[in-house]
RNA sequence: GGGGGCGUGGCAGAGCGGUUUAAUGCACCAGACUGUAAAUCUGGCGGGCUUGCCCUUCGGUGGUUCGAAUCCAUCCGCCCCCA
């Protein structure tokens, strides 16, 4: 049996950095690059598993912090596993709580040893350390998992910056030891990825991966992007750090992207993305099309009988209208949630596979520009 | 017939002499959202343009006052109680 997370490279692309590929995992084969949904609790927010297969949504995402919260690992482990709790039998990866150390920055404290955190749900006061993310993400039992690291804003010095990545190298050499202190159904079963960081500093962003390489990861990701830097300084970060990252390794950009992201990051070699726009932009009324985005509350699609997108054939453009969803978004009829959502996912997954496609086609740039064309049509 | 109350922007509803184009909520019009404390958040919401100022608004009309959505009179409309 093939490790799990190892990568196959299977085409590289002859006129840029993007590659065609696969993921082994334990609950089976990832075909790279791939859009991995965010289900931070164990769940796509409004979408049942049943409509995730038949979207062809290969891998999702959930968040140990969140799930140690609630419902807390001792039920997942009695459940056996995340995927045996939540009955997604595909592949799965599980976030360490990184993002939280950035994203919950005003009700946490970070030292040396981890993270205290004071729990968005009653407040309590719990600590995550590198070792104890490590062991909540054997507990929930995904496939992949991810080292604990702090992600930092954009906002942050070249000081603090330094800091935070040496800091997170140490945690992730914790984090490594952790997970391969004893050899057990865990680490046969689950592959551990770094996480890069370094902000916008390319000297730090190097550095960062040739300390992860020289821990050792089964693949590696890059952090700390998409938290409001602009296109070019995330472009220039992937351009200084995916080179280096040896090509018998997943690369994985944390948190992108949106469409046009994942067009522009494959380009540079990505070959794994997970964001929370699809769904989050899903419940807030957008949509995303061939065309553009648009936001399906707005007047003009009153009485719009179309359906969002006349190239998508996922269930929501199949059976509804504009109009309606639009009806819908108005009168806070639940059932837009799920109806947005599950469009949103489509048009990633999709897009993905028309990525893949073009790749395997040598039509890469073709297609790409052929995207952005009608993408940007609307306006 | 007698007594009392109320009429405020699309709706609900504050304000009860000057800082009032008039709180707040809803509705409406837009925008944002990138390893999810997000079915959330932000802005706009009388008219005009030279974008700073001007004009117009609190049922109607007429008063009092330097000044009225706020006080008085009257008309119109609505509601409640007693007969």
């Amino acid at each position: 049996m093939l490790k799990c997370g190892f990568y196959q490279l299977i085409k590289k692309s002859s006129e840029c950095r993007a590659r065609v590929g696969r993921v082994y995992t334990t609950r089976g084969v990832v075909d790279t690059p791939v859009f991995m949904p965010v289900g931070t609790r164990g769940t796509l927010k409004g979408i049942a598993n049943e409509f995730l297969r038949n979207s062809d949504v290969q891998i999702v995402l959930a968040n140990s912090y969140h799930l140690y919260l609630q419902p807390g690992v001792e039920i997942i482990k009695k459940a056996g596993g995340i995927q045996k709790f939540n009955s997604w039998n595909r592949p799965m990866l599980t976030d360490s709580g990184g993002f939280q150390v950035f994203s919950l920055s005003d009700t946490r404290k970070i030292s040396e040893k981890g993270v205290e955190f004071k729990s968005y749900i009653d407040g309590s006061k719990h600590f995550f350390s590198p070792e104890k993310s490590i062991q909540v993400q054997k507990d929930i039992g995904a496939d992949i998992i991810m080292c604990f690291d702090e992600c930092i804003p954009y906002t942050s010095s070249y000081e603090y910056a330094k800091k935070s990545t040496e800091l997170s190298f140490r945690w992730a050499k914790r984090c490594k030891e952790e997970f391969c202190k004893e050899e057990d159904f865990h680490t046969t079963r689950q592959s551990l990825f770094g996480i890069i960081q370094g902000s916008i500093y390319n000297d730090l962003r190097i550095k960062s991966v040739y300390e992860m390489l020289n821990i050792g990861f089964t693949g590696y990701a890059i952090g700390g992007l998409s938290v409001g830097e602009s296109k070019e300084e995330m472009r220039s970060v992937l351009e200084s750090v995916v080179p280096i990252i040896p090509n018998d390794k997943a690369k994985y950009l944390m948190g992108v992207g949106m469409p046009e992201d994942l067009w522009e990051c494959v380009e540079l070699g990505i070959d794994m993305f997970d964001c929370v726009v699809p769904t989050r932009n899903g419940r807030n009324g957008q949509a995303f099309t061939s065309f553009g985005k648009i936001n399906i509350k707005n007047s003009e699609f009153k009485d719009d009988f179309s359906s969002l997108d006349s190239d998508c054939c996922c269930p929501t453009c199949r059976g509804y209208s504009k109009a309606y969803l639009n009806h819908l978004v108005r009168s806070k009829e639940s059932l837009y949630l799920s109806l947005l959502s599950l469009h949103n996912i489509y048009f990633m997954i999709h897009l993905m596979g028309r990525i893949r496609e073009s790749l395997e086609m040598g039509s890469f740039l073709k297609s790409k520009k052929e995207f952005f064309e009608k993408y940007y049509s609307r306006n």
